[in-house]
DNA sequence: GTGCAACAATTAACATGTTAAGGAAATGGA
DNA sequence: TCCATTTCCTTAACATGTTAATTGTTGCAC
């Protein structure tokens, strides 16, 4: 047996590359029809799920990283789908909330999102793909589960 | 039931960058100690194991895009770790190889590389693992199998 | 109060992801 | 031969990933 590297070919990183690559694309195509990226998607999504909310709880449960919410919460703003407010409270602090266009955004591409997951529900099936779920969790130390 | 979009907690998409990150987060800290990226390292990993290839495949196996191939290319070949060479019989073709360089820094680093993917499948246990790359290798269009 | 550590957010700098356009070489006809 | 098409690769432009440095704020010890 062997502490030898794994041949690329079964190396861990690299599917999970390729699934989220395979995973992303037809999400990325829907996408292209509106003015907004994967990830200010991701961030809407978050925003309509949740509320209203500081900006470092929005990263967590973005997984973005602060720099990139940064910039991302910027240009969402500038197109009229979030506002930045001071915290009042502690004035180091921005809570970020959707807008109704933003909203509209979720609103008008979430029955063919669903779709898309239901898709890859369909291929693997309804068990494995909750146990494929299960096993990623299991691989995010910040999932203290 | 539903066609609703499933909530962003299980999300496949986002499950998947963070089982990402979990999984490259002891790796980026091995490289750090080194002067290439994550990419560049896979880079290097493909080409230790297939030998001298040309560009396309490079790109394919390394799970690449092409203009990102492109510069991390010759990023590596200003650092000393890949030669670039023409192809005589098809001038368009480019033919990339690791330099002893290159193999040194794989070779320097491979057991600790070892490790950590071992680690991971300590932490799934082997069964579950293969479990793992095979649902995800299902997620991967490209992957003809 | 003053000074300092801790925190939230931004900015900077560089590498990569992504799409589109461009350039050079090969291919396959008319 | 000529030209359109295809293929391989590069470049450009913008968004994001990543790390480090910086700017405001807060809270606390003194």
């Amino acid at each position: 047996m062997s502490k030898s590297l794994p041949s690329t070919n079964r190396s861990l990183p690299i599917a999970l590359i390729r699934a989220r690559e395979g995973v992303m694309a037809p999400i990325r195509d829907m996408l292209s029809e509106t003015s907004i990226t994967e990830q200010q998607w991701r961030v809407l999504r978050v925003l309509a799920d949740f509320g209203r909310m500081d900006t470092k709880t929005l990263a967590d449960r973005s997984s973005l990283l602060f720099p990139s919410l940064t910039r991302i919460a910027a240009t969402l703003r500038d197109k009229g789908f979030v506002t930045q407010t001071r915290d009042d409270q502690d004035r180091r602090r921005q809570l970020i909330e959707i807008t109704a266009a933003g909203q509209r955004i979720i609103n008008d591409h979430a029955p063919q999102a669903a779709q898309i997951a239901e898709g890859f529900k369909d291929i693997l099936g309804a068990a494995e793909y909750e146990t494929l779920l299960d096993l990623l969790t299991r691989l995010d130390p910040g999932a203290q589960d």
